[in-house]
DNA sequence: CAGTGGTCTAGACCACCGC
DNA sequence: CGGTGGTCTAGACCACTGG
């Protein structure tokens, strides 16, 4: 019936898809891995699809739904008459998205950033079950002011897991400059593929509103970020704090 | 039953993709209108694939791209084996996500509505942009306030164009049940397909702290909705006011 | 069972990009 | 210009749904 003149991936994946499952999801999972496992650096282009297809022995129809589903996944990028691109990861400034700290009208500047502290800790209940680490296992905890025309206006506080950030422990922080996702990038490796933000409502204590130049008790908006990277592991914990009054977001429904 | 297989919308499209224009977005262009333009009622469904690409002269494939486009701007649902459905539209118990009012764990319950105030009143400039009208026509002004289990939680405020929802201007407000979408798609045709909410923090004042029995300047989240009927049409602004400790959201970056 | 959407093929031609 | 992805075709077979 059919014949498998595909060339063997060896190791990873079977030569057929599972059955029930599609040839094509099967075949993203394949890319999926090939993607994940560095095969194709973030920003590189992968072979073009006839290549593929044939490499796959696989129409052309059927090797652009893995790519489609790959591209939903926000791990590819295609580029008519250029190629397709392994995305290169999130930018960084996107904790603006929930205020409005536009300053002279620029809504697209980057806050400075000021580390306040570095430190090795161990990992709490919720931090370990976040990072996949038994409680207790070492993370780095950093604290940091980010400003806008010198303006005080967030204050984070955020968790990695250690082995992988290892880097970071000793490295100079006034190298770091004012993003940390491409920092995460060229220092470690890892690229923040999509994240997750959950928004509360709170009062400020006394450190805090100190640091942002607020009263204590003054009203603010917390949002928690667990940030991923391409393989779908959780790479940082975030906790950010802003003025409440500032905050505007807008959520589309269906 | 009529096999009116006639083209018969002579006048709203070309019997031809406009040069520089995809064959299937033409075509989900002319499915869209005779979707808006009531051929297939919401919830029926539309003729096979087979039918609608004969019908049209197209390629099974192309006829599906068209589909997909339809799918993912939410007007078409599609169900193996059964068929391709216009969307019923929005349910409407939405405003829940932004809060944590689960009451016994139940997080599906509808809160209960009473509607407090029903007044014609004339469109300010705001109004008047959202709905295209000019300003000082009239709308519906509505006020509401939900509670779950008797406990008074979102305090609503909210604004309908008026020769589209003259059905509701004198109809009994007890028959109305407690969610609109529904109430708007029984008495004025009206399907709500997608909305825009905008999140803020503020201060209740002393009449709104008293309808949700909580403090003058108890901190709250004011979410602004504009909802969208089929066409695209802004056919509601909303107001809602609900406890800012009662606030969490989560939100996927990508 | 007949009818629906979902998967897959093996071609063709077009539109875009960069050299 | 050659190479890339985007569109389109005309079939085939599979998987799910309902009576």
């Amino acid at each position: 019936m059919d014949f498998a003149f595909s060339p063997a991936l060896a190791g990873t994946h079977a030569d057929q898809p599972a059955p029930g499952q599609s040839r094509y999801g099967w075949l993203a999972a394949s890319l999926r891995a090939r993607i994940t496992q560095g095969e194709w650096v973030p920003g590189t282009a992968l072979p073009a699809e006839a290549a593929l297809a044939r490499e796959h022995g696989v129409a052309l129809g059927t090797l652009r739904q893995a790519l489609a589903l790959l591209v939903a996944e926000g791990l590819l990028e295609r580029q008519h008459g250029r190629g397709t691109f392994v995305r290169a990861g999130l930018g960084g400034a996107s904790m603006l998205r929930f205020f409005r700290f536009r300053h002279g009208g620029d809504l697209t500047a980057t806050p400075t950033s000021t580390i306040l502290s570095r430190q090795v800790a161990s990992a709490g209940p919720e931090t370990a079950d976040a990072f996949g680490l038994p409680v207790g296992a070492s993370v780095l905890e950093l604290q940091r002011l980010r400003s806008l025309a010198g303006e005080p206006c967030l204050l984070e506080q955020l968790w990695l897991p250690l082995p992988a950030f290892d880097a970071l422990k000793d490295s100079d922080t006034a190298t770091w400059g004012d993003l940390l996702y491409p920092l995460y990038q060229r220092l470690c490796g890892v690229t923040v593929n999509k994240a997750e933000d959950d928004l509360r409502f709170g009062l400020l204590n006394r450190e805090q509103a100190a640091l942002l130049r607020l009263d204590a008790g003054h009203p603010c908006v917390q949002v928690n970020r667990r940030a991923f990277d391409l393989t779908g592991r959780c790479i940082e914990l975030r906790t950010t704090l802003g003025d409440a009054f500032a905050f505007q977001y807008t959520a589309q429904v269906r």
